[in-house]
DNA sequence: CAGTGGTCTAGACCACGGT
DNA sequence: CCGTGGTCTAGACCACTGG
């Protein structure tokens, strides 16, 4: 079969997925060296290691150095999530966005989000509530604190005008975050504010973010019953 | 300040972070091109590019030729989320790990998931349901469909032995897949197989596997009562 | 058409970590 | 120790796309 003139890493990644797909290479099996497989397609070092550098990212390979590069075994299923501001979700919908703040207060962190996050012992947090909607229906009910000290700024933002997602965004361009899903029942106020069922099962998604090491916000993010999120891979 | 005698991919990541973080480059400004940031940091092309190109992968710059690299506006919260084996992660919480098949047989794939995954009408499945258990209380309910055509030889597979998952991961180690989370409610055996109080919320996780555009297998997976999905970005 | 990112090369040095 | 991957360099050609 007829060779490139120039090999390009998607070449290497095709051949060595192959590989592996048709079993030349099982589950364990120790990959030639880089420098081996320059040799056999006839490129650069960089190539070769490029191609297997982003196998490792996807979790199809795993190197070390000295010992080399393995086809996983047990690949995780490995998934990239994006999740667009809401704004955006429900826009690629097709339908039509809206947002109410619901209420605005001033509190000090709970307890339970204290131990969680790593925040001071009541620490000033500004506590919203919102509604995000879909073509006037209840799209999803957000809940969220901010730190005041992490964000001082954040007394003057008029979120009546622009939603907290959107004014974060703004305003901490960066963070470490940890997310969280899961299933919860529809309870409290959550039955009127999102025409559920009581007890409902809802999809909640829960976000924790900190810049530098210092919790920012924390928010739930809950969504209207039947919801499904998803991602490809 | 004092300047590393390499300038590594890694320093150029950090230096261009900060400028956004700090608002030096707002959302939406127009970075240097890497000719220049190669000036500027006294480096080679190849290393401003990698640093540029991994934060493009990440979601914080937009690159387009010719118009150059941009802040992201919006930037998707992005995040990668490893779903293990459940075998580990059971293990992983310190639990022993029991599996069981509960049930295997034979059916023509059902309407609903023909239609989902894009496979032949009555197209033969195998169909399978099992219990995963952490220190012997239920942990996530499996139920999987398996078409025939795609993995012939899934016939002989002893899944009382080996889960369907770890069958299928040796047997068929690659392919594209979508994911779906939902809450759904505790019906029919749910309730008695996951110890959860009827109609009580449940997170279930859908995935549907497909190898080279052929539909391979979908799995259902419903976890015990309170599970919670975590990732980190 | 021309500017910008996308990629490859050939060579080099280095850090990690088995043996 | 020394093999393997991790990374940088300096230079080059190319592909896409905005003006």
């Amino acid at each position: 079969m007829p060779r490139p003139a120039r090999v390009s890493y998607h070449d290497i990644k095709r051949a060595v997925t192959s590989r592996i797909q048709s079993r030349i290479w099982p589950q364990g099996t120790l990959l030639p060296t880089e420098a081996q497989l320059c040799a056999e397609f006839g490129c650069a070092r960089a190539t070769v290691s490029r191609a297997l550098r982003e196998l490792s990212d996807q979790g199809v390979v795993t190197r070390k150095r000295k010992s080399g590069t393995r086809v996983a075994i047990l690949p995780p299923e490995r998934a990239r999530l994006d999740i667009p501001v809401t704004h955006r979700t429900v826009e690629d919908m097709g339908a039509a966005y809206t947002y109410a703040l619901i209420s605005r207060a001033e509190v000090a962190t709970p307890a339970w989000l204290t131990a969680a996050i790593g925040a001071q012992e009541n620490a000033p947090a500004l506590h919203l509530t919102a509604l995000h909607s879909a073509d006037g229906a209840p799209f999803q009910l957000e809940e969220r604190w901010i730190l005041i000290a992490a964000v001082p700024n954040v007394r003057e933002a008029d979120f009546a005008a622009i939603t907290p997602t959107e004014w974060l965004l703004a305003e901490v361009p960066f963070n470490d975050a940890e997310i969280a899903f899961s299933a919860i029942p529809a309870d409290g106020n959550l039955p009127s504010l999102l025409n559920a069922a009581p007890g409902a099962p809802l999809f909640r998604l829960e976000r924790t973010t900190w810049l530098e090491g210092a919790p920012v916000t924390r928010v739930h993010m809950t969504y209207r019953p039947g919801y499904q999120m998803r991602a490809r891979y």
